[in-house]
DNA sequence: CTCCAAGCTTGTATCGTTATAAATCCTCAC
DNA sequence: GTGAGGATTTATAACGATACAAGCTTGGAG
């Protein structure tokens, strides 16, 4: 009853179409089935097989096809960034993914953004990759103590590392930077160079590194026994134009800051201008330390006191522990604290 | 002979699996088949069974699996970002991206980034991206008059926009910000100010807008008939160093320029600061009007003229442009071009 | 001469979706 | 009552890769 002749699906020499498994199997004679496993390396097949069907892959320009070895094997091959809008100033975002790109280079691994909308960190974006498994990892950044994202990343054992630590007794992945360092060494400069009040901005309270800011300036304050002043009112992440109006009314109250430590170039910038509009020159009238994550701080004027925050080092370390993640390894392994570099304006140096 | 009973392949409530369309299928009772079809809203399917189908779908969360759909179809869902290592400078990036990602908030599209580690625009990432269908549509920068890469996307017919134009013959979509008006804006201001001899800093010549930027500022020398400069020896992609110290050379020579045009924040703080360094103000002694693309330069003193270049928004509209061109909208009605938008310091204006 | 194990290779089913072609179901005219 | 014909729905076969179980060789022992 059935008419069929057994026609082949395709053109024998597969003319056009771009290269798959079955076409290195046509090629060699081998079983498509072969030719996978040969690919993947696997001690079962003869080593000479390995080895040609290796040369007629790498000849003909194979490439697996990313969807189906995703459908097939439920691995993604992709990480995923979760992008605050928070993170457009400076080069915050360019420099991470970079760092990120630099680690995945040479992997099958490719990096997807997913933006956050809200301006508060949210689960949502969490959720969605993993409910969809739309990512084998994710990174994030402006990282909570008690951070919700972790706490549900964890639970579903979904593998992430995080900029910046939290305060959870369970260990995670993370790469940070010492802000407590930073702001000790900061504070220390300022003192040094004869500055008796010094004054802080910090980040909002939510996130973990307003607290390491906040405890190495104070650590410095009390150590040396001086004045100091918590900047109240503005944060890292309030604009340019708030900070700038806030220093400007902080200096027509009683006994002002008279050093500064920022946590980011526009702050530094803000307080620069606050004192350059009242005929006060920064560096002289003020000291400022500030925080440097790009080149933009080389050529102001004038030169104020920078300590490094290296963004794509952070970047490529954490595309580096999330991959090491992703292959197993253990949390308590994959946490790096990255130490501030000390850059002298001049000669301040005590 | 054979003992094969017809086994279900699954257990029958099908427990803790994302929901797929067999899913739907089992709850509504109709054929996975239907089921996709009602949900891709197909005519020949009843008006009431699309509905029982959305609804069921809506109710259990179903989203469909994105590797099968495009292992199914050969659409990715995914648009590609060629990222520069030039587009680390400032928030070049992480503009773009955001704009990117607004316009494809609520698409099913992904953004990918495909960073570039070479210097200059290579074909690399393009030919990866196409031969392996990595993506349904392409967006970069930093294009070149007669690009390389928009001759091979377009003999291939794959979708892109450029950021920035050619002067290929064939139309393309793209997205470009009108530096010649910017650079005679500018050039024009410098001149009102009662400049003499106004310079400019042009990026490097390969780059399409390195000629706009000298046509725009040929155009206000010429038309006032003032003495006029294209500084040498440097270009936008040189660091703030390498210009600090050319401007300073410059100062050193025979008639050197009282004005000058800043395609970017980071040329111009070097300029400001190659002048600082020589006990001259900015504003006062030189002239400085500088493109601004981030809230970046609100801080900085003394306040100096700036012509604003909305990132976000290119991104945004590249974006929307390369769905359009997805969909198969003709390139001749996907070409935009953004005005420049002036902001005065101070009551400089003529 | 048979049989077994080791070594290597292959067939089959499957991931979730959709294009294609075919099968139902209904209604209505004659 | 029967067939035409439109309106719906369904079965089947892919897309390309891989897990699993089974199948071939081959050489050597008994």
């Amino acid at each position: 009853m059935s008419g069929r002749d057994d026609l082949p699906r395709r053109d024998v020499d597969d003319a056009g179409g771009k290269p798959t498994l079955r076409t290195i199997a046509e090629i060699t004679g081998l079983a498509v089935t072969t030719v996978s496993r040969a690919l993947s390396g696997a001690p079962q097949i003869a080593l000479e097989t390995r080895q040609r069907v290796r040369q007629v892959a790498d000849h003909i320009g194979y490439m697996p096809d990313r969807a189906a070895q995703r459908l097939r094997t439920g691995r993604t091959n992709v990480i995923s960034l979760i992008l605050d809008p928070h993170e457009e100033i400076i080069n915050f975002g360019t420099s991470l993914i970079r760092g990120i790109s630099t680690a995945l280079r040479q992997t099958p691994y490719h990096l997807v953004i997913t933006p956050s909308f809200e301006d508060a960190p949210n689960l949502d974006p969490v959720r969605y990759i993993m409910r969809n498994r739309m990512a084998d990892g994710i990174i994030f950044s402006r990282t909570q103590p008690f951070d919700e994202r972790v706490r549900l990343l964890l639970e579903n054992d979904f593998p992430f590392v995080s900029h910046g630590r939290t305060e959870l007794s369970v260990p995670h992945p993370y790469v940070d930077y010492d802000n407590e360092e930073f702001a000790f060494q900061a504070t220390m400069k300022l003192i040094a160079a004869g500055r008796t009040k010094p004054a802080i901005i910090l980040p909002p309270e939510r996130f973990t590194f307003h607290h390491h800011l906040r405890y190495g300036f104070m650590k410095a304050v009390r150590m040396q026994g001086v004045d100091y002043e918590v900047l109240s009112g503005v944060s890292l992440d309030s604009s340019a134009e708030t900070i700038h109006a806030r220093i400007l009314a902080r200096l027509d109250e009683a006994s002002p800051p008279d050093g500064y430590v920022c946590g980011g170039e526009v702050s530094a910038l803000a307080v620069m201008a606050a004192y350059t509009d009242r005929a006060m020159v920064p560096g002289r009238d003020v000291g400022i330390v500030a925080k440097k994550t790009s080149t933009l701080f080389t050529p102001v004027r004038p030169r104020i006191d920078t300590i490094e925050e290296d963004l794509a080092a952070a970047g490529e370390a954490m595309g580096r522990l999330l991959l090491k993640r992703i292959g197993g390894a253990a949390a308590e392994d994959l946490q790096e604290l990255h130490r501030p570099q000390m850059e002298t304006a001049d000669a301040t140096a005590a």
